[in-house]
DNA sequence: TTAGCTTTTTGACTTAAGTCAAAGGGTTAG
DNA sequence: CTAACCCTTTGACTTAAGTCAAAAAGCTAA
């Protein structure tokens, strides 16, 4: 793994050729072919991680085997740093294991592993990844404030025009691709287990949304035919 | 406001005298009664607060008027911290606002807060507030990896018996009573909207526990009965 | 003590979303 | 080319939890 993949990962932009060594060197890097389990939230707690291609799925799982995605980690973005800094203060039974399950969604997902010891010498030492880290946990803390307030105060429909229109709007800030629609990169049955209802009824909704005009389903691909119907669908 | 107060409070729990002093200067403290708004998530942000007295939910509110709490904060704890590292990267458009509502739930809610200016070069110079930030933040998120786990994957009862044998743990860990009892310091309204349900399914929920032999509701105070079925209800 | 609140309980009913089962499409590998 | 598989859709049915309305129980303050 080279210190040019390390550059574009939020945490560590601001440090120097020399501190990406340091960083570098400590890394180890798995790859995970779709399907493949990451780490079990039961599990004891080694590092946090990268994702550096693929994509990751971080969830929970009920009981009785139904699943809630998170989080859903894109190349470049770090997931489980929460227990780095659980160290501190009393010592809870959760502290030192994963806080969710971690799953890779695509065949050659590769993942950057940062061990958790090293880490937080570095961590004491330079204070602008403190700080790098806070805006990252803040952000972070705004998804999840987000999330239960889509899922407990929305319905259903309610959520599928929104995540819509936030893939759309989201596109549209990155890609230079003027079409009005957007692309899964999820199957429709992770869609549903992220917005936290079941695959029938992802579907039936989806189909609810084209009757009324507002979108148009093509396989993984969704095309926006209505977009102030869809606003206000989502809000 | 005296120091004596924000050494209590865990972020500044490991400064000088001096330095507390200086975090002193810059606060502002006000009191609000019952019921009464401490900031809407539309504000404009001014800077984060600790509880010193009372009780105050932060909480969001759907647009036909529903309402979920996300958090509930006892005294010398903080809250509002999020937006104060939301300024790096690109601006969204709630940063800067309150990431949600806050109310007192108390008469004689004493509240301080901490202007974010003066606050944000405070942290700069001082990296162990950084680190205890950290801490922070990830206690958070922890509790709402936790909360939304609950909500997704738990129906009414088992989140209802959880909330029980976790108050009742937590009591036996900080006070010294023996009694096999909690004492609800929120209405049973507050703690519905807290559990992602409606008051009236949360009083069936009860009466429900009560005929199994679970616990016992008297107003406020909720005996338990049967530790083990609680458990076992819980899980 | 009682009037006037707020909070909680209970009953009857509705409904959004989940479950179960079957069939349809699409993709891939031999 | 086709069998085997996965992903998705559709239909029929169930159910947990929400809504609405009214009564009951608790508080508070004059």
């Amino acid at each position: 793994m080279e210190t040019s993949i390390l550059k574009k990962v939020y945490i560590f932009s601001g440090l120097s050729e020399e501190e990406l060594e340091d960083v570098q060197k400590i890394t180890r890097t798995k790859t995970f072919n779709k399907g493949d389990i990451i780490f079990f939230d039961t599990e004891p707690y080694l590092g946090f991680y990268i994702t550096v291609s693929g994509l990751v799925k971080i969830y929970k799982i009920s009981k009785d085997g139904r699943e809630h995605i998170l989080h859903l980690i894109n190349p470049y973005n770090t997931f489980a740093e929460v227990p780095l800094f659980e160290n501190f203060g009393e010592i809870r039974e959760d502290a030192f294991r994963y806080p969710a399950n971690a799953m890779a969604l695509e065949d050659q997902t590769k993942v950057v592993l940062i061990p958790a010891r090293p880490f937080t010498e570095l961590l004491a030492e330079n204070s602008r990844i403190s700080l790098k880290m806070l805006s990252g946990f803040a952000k972070r803390l705004r998804h999840l404030n987000r999330h239960i307030e889509e899922i407990t105060l929305k319905d259903v429909t309610k959520r599928v025009a929104n995540f819509v229109l936030s893939e759309y709007i989201n596109k549209r800030k990155t890609k230079l691709d003027s079409t009005h629609s957007i692309r899964l990169n999820i199957s429709k049955n992770d869609l549903a287990s992220y917005l936290g209802t079941i695959l029938e009824t992802l579907s039936r909704t989806f189909k609810k949304l084209q009757e009324e005009g507002i979108i148009l389903v093509e396989g993984r691909t969704i095309l926006i035919k209505d977009f102030e119907k869809l606003k206000e669908t989502a809000s």
